[in-house]
DNA sequence: GCTGATCACATTGTGTACAATGCAAGGGCT
DNA sequence: AGCCCTTGCATTGTACACAATGTGATCAGC
């Protein structure tokens, strides 16, 4: 109960994406991270005090990393109740897919116009990175990776706001993933990224395009939404009550 | 400068739009509304203590609204300097409409599916309601009706993620027309709007796509973001020390 | 007379105490 | 025995107090 980390005054964060440095970003980031890398499954009860005792801060920083979250809808903030980390209904799931392909043929189109030389090799070098992550077997980053590498491709386009709602759309496509995938194999495939960025930096936006779509429906290819709704339902319930137990939910079932 | 409201409880604002009531969401539709209504000019600095004594709330509800305005784009949330209302450049001007317009398509070709009647009719009750906000010259709520047509016409195209996205979007449109309007013509002429329900109601996709292409094209024709960035600049210089006074601008002007 | 540093003020950032709300268990009633 | 109400606990919501930071003014030095 009293496993308390140093507390993280400033530091820099060891091998994560780091940001700017101030305590609200770093709780902020490291809940996201695990969130992306499925360490923190849906429906997982985010006490405000547990949190600020792991991290060695007060409850006024949890809260607003907490609050940030739930701007990007991968916690949801049920008022006096608490935060619990999200968890999409297939329906929904069918909504963010949706728009994250429209982002996504946006930001390649842009990109081919936009990418500059430096962010083609910068992009190149988070494939072979993502690679080794899953030769590592580390699934968990290699996923995290390979989101990043979207939002990577996005900074090239060179919009913020498009930017800003991807970032949204592929945490989110994160926990969809964590819910709905019916076979374990890779995520993204990185050769998959990697003929995108050929396209790309070839200038061929029709074919990169096609690719990148392509790309989304592979992902979501490996996804169980459609038809099977029961596990959704399924999972949808039983999270709501899988922090504190599930043996209730069993007699439940029975009654 | 004690000219504090009554501590407004939990009242449920006025005429405005209602939300579900607490503090919270109270302060920050008010400053949300305010800012589309164009009564809070970008650049405005947001003093966490004056807006407190005004709402009669302590700082860490205003906090929390800045903060949620700041995730929405229309107010900048500078460390330890304090909250502005949000003045986008040109450029950032440009790529919020580009996604605007896509985000807009989208919603368009949506809303031709699934829209219902009932929410058909209470499209067209917005368009009457905004008709008669300009007849009689409130041009602010005709501006925030406006934008509440397009977040209606969102709802019932049925995918929550667009209309997340869109909030923001037109949140920051409203700052965009504020800064860079070159003519004061009527903003959503109400006529645009009552076509597009049309080709919805008729179920007819291309023609509805096509007047909401058309519709936002007479949207950005009023501004003048091509060319003159140099009333952007001035306008953004200009609007930092607008709330104070503009005495010493001009001084400063004639050295 | 102008540029530079130092100091005081104002504003924001953070932590903590108290209040309000929701949830669960226990006892009384029908 | 089952159901409902009451009571106690745990958790979140709010306000306030203190610490840290940035800004502007004053004054010394060039």
């Amino acid at each position: 109960m009293n496993e308390q980390l140093q507390p993280l005054k400033k530091q820099t964060r060891e091998g994560k994406s780091t940001r700017s440095g101030t305590q609200d970003d770093v709780v902020y980031a490291h809940i996201f991270d695990a969130i992306l890398e499925q360490r923190l499954a849906p429906g997982t009860k985010l006490s405000e005090e547990a949190l600020g005792e792991i991290f060695g801060v007060s409850r006024t920083i949890i809260r607003r990393a907490l609050s940030r979250l739930a701007h990007e809808g991968v916690v949801l903030l049920r008022p006096n109740r608490g935060a619990v980390v999200a968890s999409p209904g297939a329906e929904e799931a069918r909504h963010i897919f949706y728009v994250r392909r429209m982002i996504e043929r946006a930001i390649t189109e842009l990109a081919c116009k936009n990418a500059k030389p430096e962010q083609i090799a910068a992009l190149r070098q988070m494939v072979i990175d993502e690679r080794d992550c899953f030769a590592r077997g580390d699934r968990g980053m290699g996923i995290r990776l390979s989101g990043e590498f979207h939002l990577k491709l996005a900074e090239a386009a060179g919009n913020l706001t498009l930017l800003g709602f991807l970032r949204s759309l592929i945490s989110q496509t994160s926990l969809i993933i964590a819910l709905y995938e019916s076979n374990s194999r890779t995520h993204c495939s990185d050769a998959e990224h990697d003929q995108v960025i050929d396209a790309i930096e070839a200038g061929n936006v029709e074919v990169a395009v096609d690719l990148m779509m392509r790309h989304m429906d592979s992902v979501d290819a490996k996804l169980n939404l459609d038809g099977e709704t029961a596990s959704d339902d399924l999972h949808a319930v039983f999270s709501h009550l899988l922090p504190s137990a599930k043996k209730k939910a069993v007699s439940r079932g029975s009654v």
